[in-house]
DNA sequence: AAAAACTACAACCGCTTTGAA
DNA sequence: TTTCAAAGCGGTTGTAGTTTT
C-alpha cells in the first residue's frame, strides 16, 4: 500500500535516523524496495520458501533473488504468501471468537491469532481496530475493557482503565485497583512468554498476564505484568516468582495449540482473603493452559453443564419451590460469556456482566463452534 | 461529475526477547 | 557475562478503494 518514493515519514525516519547516527531501518538501505508487493515478488518469495523453507530472513532476499529487506520478506510471507493464511471475510464465529479471546488476552494479537486458524495477527489487528473497537463503542462498551463506558466513569475504576494497556504500570494498577476498590478481584494466570519461540528453546520471557476480575462489571484483560516485577512479588501476589501458566505460545501452524507450560496458577484474591487456589499445574504440559483457555472461552457449555448439575440437585433434594441463592452464572440471570461457570469456581470467581454483541452472537453450538476453532 | 470524507488493510517502524558466539 | 544478529510483536502509517456530499 505504501509507496516507497512518496512515503514522508519513512525518508523522515531514515533521515533523522542518519542524522542521529542511530540503525537505521533495514528496508533503508540502498536499492531495496519498499512498498507493495509485485505478484512477481511474490512468486519469487513463494517459491523459494516452498523450495527452501522459512527462516534466516536476513539473508533470504539476496538468496531469492529478491530487493527486499529481510523483515518485509518475513512479514509478507506471514501476512500474505503462506499456504496456511486464510483469506476473506472473517465469519460471525470467528469474530465472536475474537471478541472473547481480545476480552481474555487484550491485544495479544499474536496469540489471538493462534487460537483463529488461518488468521493472522495482522489481519486480527486490522479487523479489530475497523470493525469490532467500533462495533462495541456503539454498543456503549469499552472496546479495551469491554466493560460499558459508562462505566468508564465510575472514578473508583479510574485506574483500572487508565492502566489496562500499560505494560509498564500494570502491576502497579492492580495492586493500587485492588487494595482501593474492593470489588476487583485480580486473578493471576501468569504465563511465560507468549511468544512463538518456545517450539525450540525453553521458556521465554515470563509474563504474567493479569485478569482484573470485578465481581460487578466482569474484568479487565490487558493488564501484564512482567513476573520479574520485584514490587509484585513483594506485595504478596505470588509466592513463586515463576508461577507461571508459561511459555509459550502457539503458532498458527507451527505447533498447533497454545501450548502453553504451566508451572501453577497463582493466589488468587477474594474481598482481601487470599488463597491458594488448589490446583497445582507445576509440571502441567503445555495442554494445560490451553485447557485452562479453553474453558474461559467455553464459558456456555461449562455454564450449561453446571447449570444441569445443579438443576438435577435441585430437583432430587425437592427444593424446587423454594428460594435457593444461586450465583447468577448459574441462575442464568446474566453471566460472563468470557469466564467459564467452572474456570470461575475453580478460580474463585464471579463475573455477572455480559457483553451484548457476544451474548446476542451466543448459540447452542457455541462450545462445539469455539472447540474446532481451538482444535 | 468532482471533491471530500471515510474505510480497509498492507506494510513499515521501533522495540523487546532470545540464543549463540 | 556481554554483545549482537535474528526473529517476532504491537502500534502506526499511508494509500487504494468506496461512499457521501
Amino acid at each position: 500500500m505504501r509507496n516507497p518514493s512518496t512515503s514522508p515519514s519513512s525518508t523522515a525516519a531514515a533521515a533523522a535516523a542518519a542524522a542521529t547516527n542511530k540503525s537505521t531501518p533495514c528496508c533503508s538501505k540502498v536499492g531495496l524496495k519498499r512498498g507493495p508487493w509485485t505478484p512477481e515478488e511474490d512468486e519469487l518469495l513463494a517459491n523459494y520458501i516452498n523450495k527452501e523453507g522459512e527462516g534466516r530472513w536476513r539473508t533470504l532476499p539476496k538468496r531469492a533473488g529478491l530487493l527486499r529487506c529481510g523483515k518485509s520478506c518475513r512479514l509478507r510471507w506471514m501476512n500474505y504468501l503462506r499456504p496456511s493464511v486464510k483469506r476473506g471475510h472473517i465469519a460471525p464465529d470467528e469474530e465472536d471468537l475474537i471478541l472473547r479471546l481480545h476480552r481474555l488476552l487484550g491485544n495479544r494479537w499474536s496469540l489471538i491469532a493462534g487460537r483463529i486458524p488461518g488468521r493472522t495477527d495482522n489481519e486480527i489487528k486490522n479487523y479489530w481496530n475497523t470493525h469490532l473497537s467500533k462495533k462495541l463503542i456503539s454498543q456503549g462498551i469499552d472496546p479495551r475493557t469491554h466493560k460499558p463506558l459508562n462505566q468508564e466513569l465510575d472514578p473508583s475504576s479510574a485506574d483500572q482503565v487508565t492502566n489496562s494497556n500499560s505494560k509498564a504500570s500494570t502491576s502497579k494498577a492492580i495492586l493500587n485497583s485492588s487494595s482501593s476498590n474492593p470489588n476487583l478481584t485480580p486473578m493471576t494466570v501468569s504465563s511465560g512468554h507468549l511468544d512463538q519461540r518456545h517450539t525450540s528453546a525453553g521458556c521465554g520471557r515470563m509474563i504474567s498476564s493479569i485478569m482484573m476480575i470485578n465481581k460487578e462489571n466482569g474484568y479487565s484483560p490487558n493488564a501484564l505484568v512482567d513476573d520479574h516485577d520485584s514490587e509484585y512479588h513483594q506485595n504478596g501476589m505470588m509466592e513463586n516468582p515463576y508461577t507461571s501458566l508459561s511459555n509459550c505460545d502457539h503458532h498458527h501452524d507451527d505447533d498447533g495449540g497454545l501450548g502453553l507450560r504451566s508451572n501453577n496458577v497463582n493466589n488468587v484474591f477474594n474481598e482481601g482473603l487470599s488463597y491458594e487456589v488448589d490446583v497445582d499445574i507445576n509440571y502441567c504440559n503445555d495442554d494445560v493452559f490451553s485447557s485452562f483457555l479453553n474453558s474461559l472461552i467455553n464459558e456456555d457449555a461449562f455454564a450449561s453443564q453446571h447449570n444441569q448439575q445443579v438443576l438435577q440437585q435441585q430437583q432430587q433434594q425437592h427444593l424446587s419451590n423454594e428460594t435457593i441463592a444461586l450465583p447468577n452464572t448459574i441462575t442464568g440471570s446474566s453471566s460472563d460469556p468470557l469466564v467459564s461457570t467452572a474456570a470461575a469456581s475453580t478460580f474463585g470467581l464471579e463475573a455477572n456482566w455480559e457483553s451484548p454483541i457476544m451474548a446476542s452472537s451466543l448459540n447452542q453450538d457455541e462450545s462445539r463452534r469455539v472447540d474446532e476453532h481451538v482444535e
